[in-house]
Formats: C-alpha cells, sequence, structure tokens
DNA sequence: TCAATATGTGACGTATAGTCCGTTGACTTA
DNA sequence: TAAGTCAACGGACTATACGTCACATATTGA
C-alpha cells in the first residue's frame, strides 16, 4: 500500500463518515466527480494543492487527515 | 500559507536538522537537486507519488511529518 | 585569486494530471 | 417495470506537473 492508495482509503473513510456522496464531496472540493472517484480507488497521483481541497472539503485539519493509523507503516 | 508551501517548509526544516545539503536528500529520494530546490520554496505543485519520496527519504513517518504545528490553521 | 560547495532561477519538451461527456451495473423505492 | 441514486469506467481532449539544463549567486577555504 503506497502513500497513494491509502490517500484514496482515507478520503472515502472520512467522507462516508459524513454520508457524503463522491459527487458532493467532489463539488464542495472543485474537482471533477469522476476524478474524486479514481483519487478514492487509488488510481491517481494526485497534486499537493488538489489534496489540499479534498482535504478542506472534508472539513479536517490536515494534522488530523494524516494522524490515523491508516498511515503506519507495515498496514496492509 | 497553502500546503505546497508549508510542505516546503517542512521538508527544509526536517532536512537542516539532518545536516543534509539538498542535493544529498534529492539524491536519496531519487530526483533532481533543483527540483528539491523549488519543492521547499513551495514553488512546485508536487505529487503525491514524490510527496511519498521525498518524506521517505526524510527517515520520518508520514503521520509524524504532518504531525507539526506548523500544518495548523493559522499559522502565518 | 581560484576552486569547491550549496542554493536558486527561468525555460523547455515530454509525460501525465485533470475535465468533460457518456455508459454500465448494483441497489433502492414506487 | 420503471425511475432514481450511486460508484466505477472509458475515450477524447486540455492543462499542467515532471524532469532536466544552463546559468547565476553566495560562501568558504587553500
Amino acid at each position: 500500500m503506497n502513500l497513494q492508495e491509502l490517500f484514496g482509503k482515507r478520503v472515502r473513510e472520512l467522507r462516508q463518515k459524513q454520508e457524503l456522496s463522491q459527487e458532493a464531496l467532489a463539488f464542495k472540493a472543485g474537482i471533477d466527480r469522476t476524478y474524486m472517484t479514481s483519487i478514492e480507488n487509488g488510481k491517481r497521483n494526485v497534486s499537493i494543492q488538489n489534496i489540499e481541497k479534498v482535504i478542506t472539503a472534508l472539513d479536517v485539519p490536515v494534522k488530523d487527515f494524516f494522524a490515523s493509523d491508516i498511515f503506519i507503516e507495515g498496514k496492509k
């Protein structure tokens, strides 16, 4: 699991916790609906500007976003 | 200060703490020296794959990299 | 003064990020 | 059956990041 995949996993986790659809989150973040899908599935090499957009749309501090066991080395 | 700039700032901070030159860190990360310069100066919209390369080269967990007051909202 | 080391800049071709349009299948509700 | 929502995918297109180069500047030491 690389950071790209872990990022998508974490986005999905937080999005579902808020009961938002991919489309709704994409709209909040100002990015394309289909792009949000591929981000969550770890298929895209997202840029840091879009990372910031998504995290902001999720309404969580950057610090908290990455303060998850998901990002601990060795996790499957 | 956007995330792009904060990222560069944090990279520089951790690199200097280890007394590495930009070139030495760039080599460890497998990227170009001049590219590392522009990353630290917040001039590049780095992708998540290169973010991972740099953080790995800094030899710090992702979690710890972002667990810095730098990333707290409202910081100049 | 010269050489070595470290950092920064602008520009450029190429690779790919990201958008836009549409389709499909799974699931739900009427 | 039909209609709606949602997630995923694909093709075609445009925007932009990647990766590198030549060059510049500053500092340090012989």
